[in-house]
DNA sequence: TCAAAAGTGTTAAGTTTACACCCATGA
DNA sequence: TCATGGGTGTAAACTTAACACTTTTGA
């Protein structure tokens, strides 16, 4: 019994929102939702934070339980702690972004979980306030990658410059120039030209890049 | 009794980061804290979540207790939930900013809660991860001044345009090319000269200026 | 009359945008 | 041989940055 304890206390659960990259469009993984109430209802994948956990290491862990990988690159979005928004009892869920290899993810564990990819352009209507989630953490992934390079979370170690720019205009939602984005690419010196050949989207093949981490921890510039 | 009863309770509490301008220096309003553990260290304002309120209004209780303001500008940082972060007990918190027109606080309500303004530049050690939140919020607020015109928040309704640039210069922390920053100012229409001057400053007096939000949402054009 | 802050334009450098054709290959 | 996606440069428009002197007025 301390001074704290006079004060009301609360289920504290974290939310993921879970962008993927698949076919030139940029995706959320989704889950029928397994448990009452409203059940079977489309929502992010969340969970309880448990007693001694940090709230970072439950969003890890709900990840982890989704996908099977570890090193997700993830950010807060924030917490969402209206009074009704959960129809339960009250919640305060901390919300949270996750940028995956659609490729990496193990499919049998999402298929266990009822979780399906589905275009953000085209999101069915979600459970409780998931959709101001989903709203704001699209919002802060769009500021994101104008400032540093987080795209390549999402595509596989290798890419061509095409998936490259389809990937960004998936996020940023507008056509780029080809030259252009191209120019601006080549002047990153962390994005590196390997000797791959990508021969599955053309017959005359597509060099493979890939991002150098250790490069750009080095050069640190970022612009697009 | 339902499903979500199996899980934990935790201690939810707010934390603001009040900013504030006084003499071309950007201020944060700072507390002894009233009650143990650690009563008498500094930190920020803060109070735990009630059962029937939103998140959002326990920032706003909380800041209206501490400078007898209604309306101020506010946005959530981030929830804060490092399992032993109060050494109090296990409590997550999640930290809202604000920014207030230091002339317009109650100076009584802030003295009876032991609360001064302390310089941004000059901070002392700070109770638990408060000083995380402080860090975390000045970035964003940094961000959002080159987006959004916010600074007028924390400024007088009529302020000179010396003012405004020593404003930005304390948020930013460098040094702005005066010609190019009245250039600016006066490309947005709604930053609006009055007939008002300023003598405290100058002998010469300068011209007052206000900021127009009606004129701004029709406008909607900011870059700093 | 002078100290102190207010106010005022121009030019060069850098950045961004627009734009169209040839290349290599497998079917 | 042709359809498909890969790859390449230049010029104009715009934006940003650098820079120094005159004005006003109260003490």
């Amino acid at each position: 019994m301390n001074y704290y304890s006079q004060y009301p206390k609360f289920h504290v659960a974290v939310d993921c929102i879970i962008f993927g990259f698949h076919r030139g469009a940029l995706k959320l993984l989704l889950q029928r939702r397994p448990f009452e109430p409203r059940a079977g209802e489309w929502s992010l994948m969340g969970g309880f934070v448990r007693r001694d956990e940090d709230i970072d290491a439950a969003a890890v862990r709900v990840l982890h339980k989704l996908t099977g990988l570890h090193d997700i690159y993830m950010r807060q979005v924030g917490a969402f702690g209206s009074v009704n928004r959960d129809s339960g009892d009250r919640v305060i869920s901390i919300a949270y972004f996750a940028l995956v290899d659609i490729d990496e993810i193990n499919h049998e564990l999402t298929h266990e979980h009822s979780a399906y990819w589905e275009d953000i352009k085209n999101l069915p209507p979600l459970l409780f306030d998931h959709r101001d989630m989903v709203d704001k953490a699209y919002v802060k992934l769009v500021a994101l990658v104008h400032r540093a390079p987080v795209g390549f979370k999402l595509l596989p170690e290798l890419f061509t410059l095409t998936q490259l720019q389809q990937l960004y205009e998936a996020i940023i939602g507008e056509s780029i120039d080809k030259r252009n984005f191209r120019k601006r690419v080549a002047e990153m010196s962390f994005i590196e030209k390997t000797d791959a050949v990508d021969k599955l989207t053309s017959r005359r093949g597509a060099a493979l890049y890939r991002f150098n981490e250790e490069a750009y921890n080095i050069e640190k510039k970022f612009k697009l």
